[in-house]
RNA sequence: GGAGAGGUGGCAGAGUGGUCGAUUGCAACUGCCUGCUAAGCAGUUGACCUGGCAACGGGUCCUCGGGUUCAAAUCCCGACCUCUCCGCCA
């Protein structure tokens, strides 16, 4: 939730940085009923207090015995005034509410200015394959060792679905046990297997809501969703949750499926893998004080990197400018797989630091050991890994001339000692 | 899904129209006492909104939303959740 004020105090620095994003909001009008709202609060709050005193008389002259009628009148004509107002201060609330809920994060001084142009690569790590022959694409390799079939989830489901088959489907098992486990005993994650169907409130908690309902899957009987991504029910695990300080700093991993209509999206880039309505993701969500939230950021990266490096596979991470930020995020790293195949750097991680945005929308905050105050945390969150185009890149990259797929040493344990992919 | 019971502060648990943000117990914190620990004694302990430079005020919150009333934790209606029994089911 946007921070009312911040735009009471500082309303020039919130325009530059909604201007950053690419995103504009009326904040003039938003002032205007901030005031008209805090003007009916506190002539709401004179009459309440007057019938709070006249209540306390009325008792009295109940217990002296005495006649309360005159007095119970003119409680009558003050609550006859309130009841008035009432309606009025609530409808403001609400507008403000629901415009204060569209507004995106503001961000980060350290992110560079400009639409995606401008995204700069941090680092690069491992050298890209050299092949003797053609490489193959994941979705003609794929086909060819009966992995995957993508007609028959077609038929199954719709378009953009996939249907894992044999080594395919042990191969996805394999990878999101492989992170969870490294992520648990080497980064010191806490595992959590959470709903994949989540509320309305756990979705404005973590700011799908009310933005992009549009690209959720929506269940028409009971207003529940599915989770785009675990980062909504996790996150939400702390909802509405005042935790003390030595609990910080809080890491959980999660492996779920992930569900998105990604409307409108249809195009050259969604043949195989690399786009799909449901795909399976290991996420990385944490909760910090808010001094250590962009250390956090780095080392959150660095853990995702690291599936990457077990798995000897070349990315390329990128800091995201402001104009390629999502809407809750206020800096982001974007990890990014090289698949020869397809000759695309695919985007396999996302770690994003939601400073307080996260926290204010769904009310998680931390009580201070010495300062006694409560402080809104701060949340972050990132892949680690997304599964459907982390196998796009093991495919493309561990291809070999006959058409066969070598396993990751790593995930040899995972596969039952399986060394390759073969027909 | 059907029938019944219930949802009060960190927890336990009173309160059934007016002086109730709410008795009390536990837990926690701060003093005192004590060789140490325990016990004991005294006090403190919620969140949110809002006025004010401040000192210091005012308001809201007894699951949530409506209603009755001058006045609601308390009465009425609805939603959600929990428990018990029955049905169904992995």
């Amino acid at each position: 939730m946007f921070d009312i004020k911040l735009i009471r105090d500082n309303i020039d620095l919130v325009r530059n940085g909604l201007k950053a994003k690419n995103a504009c909001a009326n904040l003039e009008s938003i002032l205007e009923k901030d005031q008209k709202r805090r003007d009916l609060l506190v002539e709401l709050d004179q009459l309440r207090s007057q019938i709070n005193s006249a209540n306390e008389e009325i008792s009295q002259l109940i217990k002296a015995k005495e006649d309360p009628k005159p007095k119970i009148a003119t409680m009558k004509e003050i609550s006859n005034k309130i009841s008035s107002l009432e309606p009025q201060a609530k409808k403001i609330e609400e507008e403000l509410h629901s415009l204060l809920l569209m507004i995106p994060n503001l961000p980060h001084v350290s992110v560079p200015v400009g639409s995606a142009q401008e995204n700069k690569v941090v680092r690069t790590w491992g050298k890209t394959r050299v092949f003797d022959f053609k490489p193959k694409t994941h979705i003609e390799i794929a086909e060819h060792l009966d992995i995957i079939d993508f007609k028959r989830a077609t038929k199954i489901t719709g378009s953009n679905f996939i249907l894992f088959k044999k080594a395919g489907a042990r191969l996805e098992r394999a990878l999101y046990n492989f992170m969870l486990d490294t992520h648990t005993s080497e980064h010191g994650y806490t595992e959590i297997f959470p709903p994949v169907l989540v509320n309305r409130e756990s979705m404005i908690g973590t700011g799908q809501l009310p933005k992009m309902e549009e690209d959720m899957y929506r269940l028409k009987d009971e207003d529940l969703f599915l989770i785009p991504t675990a980062e909504v029910p996790v996150t939400n695990i702390h909802r509405d949750e005042i935790l003390s300080e030595e609990e910080l700093p809080i890491y959980y991993t999660a492996y779920t499926a992930c569900f998105r209509r990604e409307a409108g999206s249809y195009g050259k880039d969604t043949r195989g893998l690399i786009r799909v309505h449901q795909f399976d993701k290991v996420e990385l969500v944490k909760f910090v004080k808010p001094e250590t939230s962009y250390d956090e950021l780095e080392k959150l990266v660095g853990n995702a990197e690291k599936i990457f490096q077990l798995l000897d596979l070349p990315y390329r991470v990128l800091l995201l400018a402001t104009g390629d930020l999502s809407f809750a995020a206020a800096k982001c790293y974007d990890i990014e797989a090289f698949s020869p195949g397809v000759d695309k750097w695919l985007e396999v991680s996302s770690c994003s630091n939601f400073e307080d945005f996260q926290a204010r929308r769904a009310n998680i905050r931390f009580k201070g050991k010495e300062t006694k105050k409560t402080t809104p945390v701060h949340t972050l969150n990132g892949s680690g890994i997304a599964l459907a185009r982390a196998v796009v890149a093991i495919l493309e990259n561990y291809q070999t001339k006959d058409g066969e797929v070598t396993i990751p040493d790593v995930l040899q344990p995972y596969m039952g000692g399986m060394k390759k992919i073969s027909k």
